[in-house]
DNA sequence: ATAGTGTTTCCAGTTACTGGAAGGTCAAGC
DNA sequence: GCTTGACCTTCCAGTAACTGGAAACACTAT
Protein backbone atom coordinates (compact mmCIF):
# COMPACT_ATOMS: atom_id res chain seq x y z
CA UNK A 1 0.00 0.00 0.00
CA UNK A 2 1.64 2.99 -1.35
CA UNK A 3 1.29 6.59 0.85
CA UNK A 4 -1.54 7.86 -1.11
CA UNK A 5 -3.50 5.14 -0.55
CA UNK A 6 -2.86 4.89 2.79
CA UNK A 7 -3.78 8.05 2.99
CA UNK A 8 -7.02 7.75 1.46
CA UNK A 9 -7.89 5.02 3.33
CA UNK A 10 -7.06 7.24 6.46
CA UNK A 11 -8.44 10.32 5.89
CA UNK A 12 -5.15 12.49 5.46
CA UNK A 13 -3.30 14.35 3.42
CA UNK A 14 -0.26 12.32 1.93
CA UNK A 15 1.81 15.19 3.33
CA UNK A 16 0.25 15.00 6.61
CA UNK A 17 1.48 10.95 6.53
CA UNK A 18 4.62 11.78 5.39
CA UNK A 19 4.96 14.15 8.35
CA UNK A 20 3.53 11.65 10.77
CA UNK A 21 6.68 9.42 9.59
CA UNK A 22 9.17 11.80 10.19
CA UNK A 23 8.00 13.15 13.64
CA UNK A 24 8.31 9.74 14.35
CA UNK A 25 4.27 9.49 15.26
CA UNK A 26 3.24 7.14 12.44
CA UNK A 27 5.90 5.78 10.71
CA UNK A 28 5.44 3.58 7.44
CA UNK A 29 6.77 0.21 8.71
CA UNK A 30 8.44 -1.07 5.51
CA UNK A 31 9.91 0.56 2.59
CA UNK A 32 9.40 -0.84 -0.98
CA UNK A 33 13.21 -2.05 -3.48
CA UNK A 34 13.25 1.81 -4.74
CA UNK A 35 12.67 3.23 -1.34
CA UNK A 36 8.35 4.13 -1.55
CA UNK A 37 7.06 4.16 1.69
CA UNK A 38 4.74 1.23 2.29
CA UNK A 39 1.66 0.85 4.64
CA UNK A 40 -0.22 -1.92 5.84
CA UNK A 41 -3.75 -2.27 7.81
CA UNK A 42 -2.24 -1.54 11.03
CA UNK A 43 -0.35 1.22 10.15
CA UNK A 44 -3.61 2.87 8.59
CA UNK A 45 -5.23 2.42 11.30
CA UNK A 46 -3.17 3.92 13.62
CA UNK A 47 -3.60 7.02 11.08
CA UNK A 48 -7.11 6.58 11.62
CA UNK A 49 -6.47 7.02 15.69
CA UNK A 50 -4.19 10.25 15.02
CA UNK A 51 -6.70 11.93 13.08
CA UNK A 52 -9.59 11.61 14.97
CA UNK A 53 -7.96 12.26 18.19
CA UNK A 54 -6.63 15.40 16.24
CA UNK A 55 -9.90 15.96 15.31
CA UNK A 56 -10.68 15.54 19.18
CA UNK A 57 -8.05 18.25 19.42
CA UNK A 58 -5.36 16.34 21.32
CA UNK A 59 -2.19 17.83 20.49
CA UNK A 60 0.73 15.60 18.49
CA UNK A 61 2.37 15.06 21.92
CA UNK A 62 -0.71 13.65 23.28
CA UNK A 63 -1.42 11.39 20.54
CA UNK A 64 1.87 10.15 21.06
CA UNK A 65 1.05 9.44 24.66
CA UNK A 66 -2.47 7.90 23.68
CA UNK A 67 -0.83 5.79 20.73
CA UNK A 68 1.81 4.23 23.03
CA UNK A 69 -1.79 3.36 25.01
CA UNK A 70 -3.48 2.09 22.43
CA UNK A 71 -0.47 -0.17 21.41
CA UNK A 72 0.00 -1.53 24.77
CA UNK A 73 -1.85 -4.62 26.06
CA UNK A 74 -1.20 -4.19 29.37
CA UNK A 75 -2.41 -0.41 29.90
CA UNK A 76 -4.98 0.27 32.39
CA UNK A 77 -8.05 2.33 31.14
CA UNK A 78 -7.50 4.65 33.94
CA UNK A 79 -4.21 6.13 32.14
CA UNK A 80 -6.30 6.43 28.81
CA UNK A 81 -9.10 8.18 30.85
CA UNK A 82 -6.90 10.89 32.75
CA UNK A 83 -5.79 11.91 29.60
CA UNK A 84 -9.21 12.30 28.06
CA UNK A 85 -9.81 13.86 30.86
CA UNK A 86 -7.83 16.24 30.66
CA UNK A 87 -8.76 17.21 27.40
CA UNK A 88 -12.51 17.15 28.01
CA UNK A 89 -11.70 20.27 31.07
CA UNK A 90 -9.93 22.29 28.38
CA UNK A 91 -12.47 21.78 25.97
CA UNK A 92 -15.47 23.07 28.69
CA UNK A 93 -12.85 26.03 29.19
CA UNK A 94 -12.53 26.99 25.89
CA UNK A 95 -16.82 26.75 26.10
CA UNK A 96 -16.67 29.14 28.68
CA UNK A 97 -14.17 31.76 26.98
CA UNK A 98 -16.16 31.47 23.55
CA UNK A 99 -19.39 31.68 25.07
CA UNK A 100 -18.29 35.22 26.50
CA UNK A 101 -16.54 36.24 23.93
CA UNK A 102 -19.77 35.65 21.66
CA UNK A 103 -21.76 37.41 24.21
CA UNK A 104 -19.35 40.83 24.51
CA UNK A 105 -19.15 41.10 20.83
CA UNK A 106 -22.90 39.97 19.86
CA UNK A 107 -23.39 42.48 22.71
CA UNK A 108 -21.54 45.27 20.29
CA UNK A 109 -22.30 44.63 17.04
CA UNK A 110 -26.07 44.64 18.02
CA UNK A 111 -25.37 48.23 19.34
CA UNK A 112 -24.03 49.09 16.09
CA UNK A 113 -26.74 50.46 13.44
CA UNK A 114 -24.39 49.74 10.86
CA UNK A 115 -25.25 51.99 8.55
CA UNK A 116 -22.26 55.06 6.72
CA UNK A 117 -22.03 56.85 8.97
CA UNK A 118 -18.86 56.86 10.95
CA UNK A 119 -20.01 56.16 14.98
CA UNK A 120 -19.63 52.55 15.46
CA UNK A 121 -19.91 50.71 19.05
CA UNK A 122 -17.55 48.07 18.09
CA UNK A 123 -14.53 50.44 17.13
CA UNK A 124 -15.64 52.42 21.05
CA UNK A 125 -15.87 48.97 22.51
CA UNK A 126 -12.54 47.26 21.05
CA UNK A 127 -10.68 50.40 22.42
CA UNK A 128 -12.24 51.13 26.18
CA UNK A 129 -11.02 48.96 28.24
CA UNK A 130 -7.43 48.19 30.30
CA UNK A 131 -8.44 44.36 30.94
CA UNK A 132 -9.86 42.32 28.91
CA UNK B 1 7.15 57.10 27.05
CA UNK B 2 9.90 53.72 26.93
CA UNK B 3 9.00 50.42 25.58
CA UNK B 4 7.97 49.23 28.83
CA UNK B 5 5.85 52.29 30.01
CA UNK B 6 4.25 51.86 27.25
CA UNK B 7 3.89 47.75 27.33
CA UNK B 8 2.37 48.18 30.99
CA UNK B 9 0.06 51.03 29.76
CA UNK B 10 -1.22 48.77 27.06
CA UNK B 11 -1.56 45.44 29.19
CA UNK B 12 1.10 44.12 26.26
CA UNK B 13 4.80 42.66 27.10
CA UNK B 14 7.27 44.81 25.90
CA UNK B 15 8.61 42.22 22.73
CA UNK B 16 4.88 42.03 21.37
CA UNK B 17 4.98 45.64 21.29
CA UNK B 18 8.27 45.68 19.61
CA UNK B 19 7.30 42.92 17.19
CA UNK B 20 3.52 44.98 16.27
CA UNK B 21 6.11 47.56 15.26
CA UNK B 22 8.16 45.14 13.40
CA UNK B 23 5.45 44.42 11.24
CA UNK B 24 4.08 47.76 10.98
CA UNK B 25 0.70 47.48 12.93
CA UNK B 26 1.55 49.92 15.08
CA UNK B 27 4.91 51.76 15.17
CA UNK B 28 6.53 54.33 17.59
CA UNK B 29 5.84 57.46 16.73
CA UNK B 30 9.15 58.60 17.23
CA UNK B 31 12.54 57.52 18.52
CA UNK B 32 15.15 59.03 20.92
CA UNK B 33 18.25 60.06 19.88
CA UNK B 34 20.22 56.72 21.57
CA UNK B 35 17.06 55.15 19.25
CA UNK B 36 14.54 53.97 21.77
CA UNK B 37 11.44 53.60 20.79
CA UNK B 38 9.44 56.42 22.09
CA UNK B 39 5.96 55.94 22.48
CA UNK B 40 2.87 58.74 23.01
CA UNK B 41 -0.67 58.77 24.48
CA UNK B 42 -2.18 57.67 20.62
CA UNK B 43 0.07 54.89 19.80
CA UNK B 44 -0.72 53.18 23.39
CA UNK B 45 -4.55 53.37 23.13
CA UNK B 46 -3.98 51.87 19.42
CA UNK B 47 -1.63 49.13 21.39
CA UNK B 48 -4.84 48.65 23.65
CA UNK B 49 -7.13 48.59 20.74
CA UNK B 50 -5.26 46.09 19.13
CA UNK B 51 -4.77 43.83 22.71
CA UNK B 52 -8.58 43.81 22.80
CA UNK B 53 -9.32 42.81 19.35
CA UNK B 54 -6.99 39.81 19.76
CA UNK B 55 -8.40 39.26 22.88
CA UNK B 56 -11.69 38.78 20.33
CA UNK B 57 -9.43 36.25 18.35
CA UNK B 58 -9.54 38.83 15.46
CA UNK B 59 -6.49 38.08 13.35
CA UNK B 60 -3.46 40.53 12.66
CA UNK B 61 -4.70 41.46 9.27
CA UNK B 62 -8.05 42.16 10.48
CA UNK B 63 -6.60 43.93 13.54
CA UNK B 64 -4.63 45.65 10.76
CA UNK B 65 -8.34 46.20 8.73
CA UNK B 66 -9.84 47.32 12.35
CA UNK B 67 -7.29 49.12 13.09
CA UNK B 68 -7.69 51.06 9.63
CA UNK B 69 -11.15 52.05 10.14
CA UNK B 70 -10.04 52.83 13.96
CA UNK B 71 -8.13 55.66 12.70
CA UNK B 72 -10.53 56.59 9.51
CA UNK B 73 -12.85 59.09 10.34
CA UNK B 74 -14.30 58.50 7.23
CA UNK B 75 -15.32 55.02 7.86
CA UNK B 76 -18.92 53.50 8.07
CA UNK B 77 -19.67 52.04 10.81
CA UNK B 78 -21.21 49.22 8.45
CA UNK B 79 -17.12 48.12 7.24
CA UNK B 80 -16.86 47.40 10.97
CA UNK B 81 -20.12 45.52 11.89
CA UNK B 82 -19.46 43.46 8.65
CA UNK B 83 -15.68 42.59 9.81
CA UNK B 84 -17.32 41.97 13.57
CA UNK B 85 -20.10 39.68 11.94
CA UNK B 86 -18.17 37.60 10.46
CA UNK B 87 -16.22 37.09 13.59
CA UNK B 88 -19.44 36.42 15.31
CA UNK B 89 -19.85 33.94 12.77
CA UNK B 90 -16.93 31.94 13.03
CA UNK B 91 -17.11 31.74 16.93
CA UNK B 92 -20.50 30.23 16.23
CA UNK B 93 -19.63 27.63 14.26
CA UNK B 94 -16.60 27.16 17.15
CA UNK B 95 -18.96 26.94 19.41
CA UNK B 96 -20.76 24.19 18.01
CA UNK B 97 -18.17 22.05 16.97
CA UNK B 98 -17.01 22.20 20.61
CA UNK B 99 -20.37 21.41 21.78
CA UNK B 100 -19.88 18.19 19.77
CA UNK B 101 -16.61 16.96 20.37
CA UNK B 102 -17.53 17.82 23.94
CA UNK B 103 -20.04 15.27 24.00
CA UNK B 104 -18.62 12.77 21.96
CA UNK B 105 -15.93 12.87 24.58
CA UNK B 106 -18.29 13.11 27.12
CA UNK B 107 -19.72 9.85 26.24
CA UNK B 108 -16.55 8.10 25.81
CA UNK B 109 -14.93 8.89 28.85
CA UNK B 110 -17.95 8.13 30.98
CA UNK B 111 -17.95 5.13 29.15
CA UNK B 112 -14.23 4.10 30.39
CA UNK B 113 -14.43 2.68 33.52
CA UNK B 114 -10.96 4.20 34.52
CA UNK B 115 -9.26 0.92 36.25
CA UNK B 116 -6.41 -0.87 36.01
CA UNK B 117 -7.84 -2.80 33.56
CA UNK B 118 -6.76 -2.36 29.96
CA UNK B 119 -10.85 -2.42 28.17
CA UNK B 120 -11.09 1.18 27.31
CA UNK B 121 -14.14 3.22 25.22
CA UNK B 122 -12.43 6.00 25.03
CA UNK B 123 -9.20 4.02 22.91
CA UNK B 124 -12.19 1.84 20.93
CA UNK B 125 -13.80 5.00 20.30
CA UNK B 126 -11.04 6.90 18.69
CA UNK B 127 -9.60 4.12 16.60
CA UNK B 128 -13.71 3.27 15.20
CA UNK B 129 -14.65 5.74 12.95
CA UNK B 130 -13.66 6.65 9.53
CA UNK B 131 -14.70 10.03 9.20
CA UNK B 132 -15.30 12.62 12.01
C1' DA C 1 10.35 6.10 -26.08
C1' DT C 2 7.60 9.11 -23.90
C1' DA C 3 3.97 11.16 -21.31
C1' DG C 4 1.77 11.42 -17.06
C1' DT C 5 1.27 10.39 -12.49
C1' DG C 6 3.23 9.00 -8.01
C1' DT C 7 6.98 9.16 -4.94
C1' DT C 8 11.24 10.78 -2.72
C1' DT C 9 13.95 14.49 -0.12
C1' DC C 10 14.67 18.99 1.31
C1' DC C 11 13.72 23.87 2.05
C1' DA C 12 10.73 27.55 2.99
C1' DG C 13 6.53 29.63 4.70
C1' DT C 14 2.54 29.92 7.72
C1' DT C 15 0.61 32.49 12.73
C1' DA C 16 1.70 35.26 16.37
C1' DC C 17 4.57 35.47 19.03
C1' DT C 18 8.54 34.10 22.71
C1' DG C 19 13.30 33.26 24.39
C1' DG C 20 17.84 34.38 24.36
C1' DA C 21 22.40 36.29 23.04
C1' DA C 22 25.40 40.24 22.26
C1' DG C 23 25.90 44.74 22.88
C1' DG C 24 24.63 49.93 23.55
C1' DT C 25 22.37 53.41 27.16
C1' DC C 26 20.98 55.58 31.29
C1' DA C 27 20.59 56.84 36.26
C1' DA C 28 22.34 56.10 40.79
C1' DG C 29 25.84 55.45 44.08
C1' DC C 30 30.62 55.71 45.63
C1' DG D 1 35.19 58.78 36.86
C1' DC D 2 33.70 54.20 37.36
C1' DT D 3 30.80 50.55 38.21
C1' DT D 4 26.43 48.32 38.76
C1' DG D 5 22.01 47.20 37.29
C1' DA D 6 18.03 47.99 34.78
C1' DC D 7 16.59 49.08 30.33
C1' DC D 8 17.03 49.34 25.46
C1' DT D 9 18.56 47.75 20.70
C1' DT D 10 19.02 44.14 16.87
C1' DC D 11 19.10 39.62 15.20
C1' DC D 12 18.52 34.63 15.25
C1' DA D 13 16.07 30.59 16.54
C1' DG D 14 12.21 28.04 18.06
C1' DT D 15 7.28 27.03 18.83
C1' DA D 16 2.73 23.72 16.59
C1' DA D 17 1.38 21.28 12.99
C1' DC D 18 1.44 21.26 9.02
C1' DT D 19 1.49 23.01 3.78
C1' DG D 20 3.51 24.37 -0.72
C1' DG D 21 6.85 23.78 -4.00
C1' DA D 22 11.18 22.39 -6.43
C1' DA D 23 14.18 18.85 -8.33
C1' DA D 24 14.74 14.31 -9.26
C1' DC D 25 13.65 9.40 -9.39
C1' DA D 26 9.94 5.44 -10.20
C1' DC D 27 6.11 3.29 -12.29
C1' DT D 28 2.41 2.59 -15.82
C1' DA D 29 0.33 2.93 -20.22
C1' DT D 30 0.57 3.77 -24.90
Amino acid sequence: MNISAASKAAGLPAKTVRYYADIGLVAAPARSESGYRSYDGASVRKLIFVRRAREFGFSISECRELLGLYEDRQRSSADVKRIAAKRLDEIALKQKELQSLHDELAHLVDACRGDDRPDCPIIDGLGARRAG
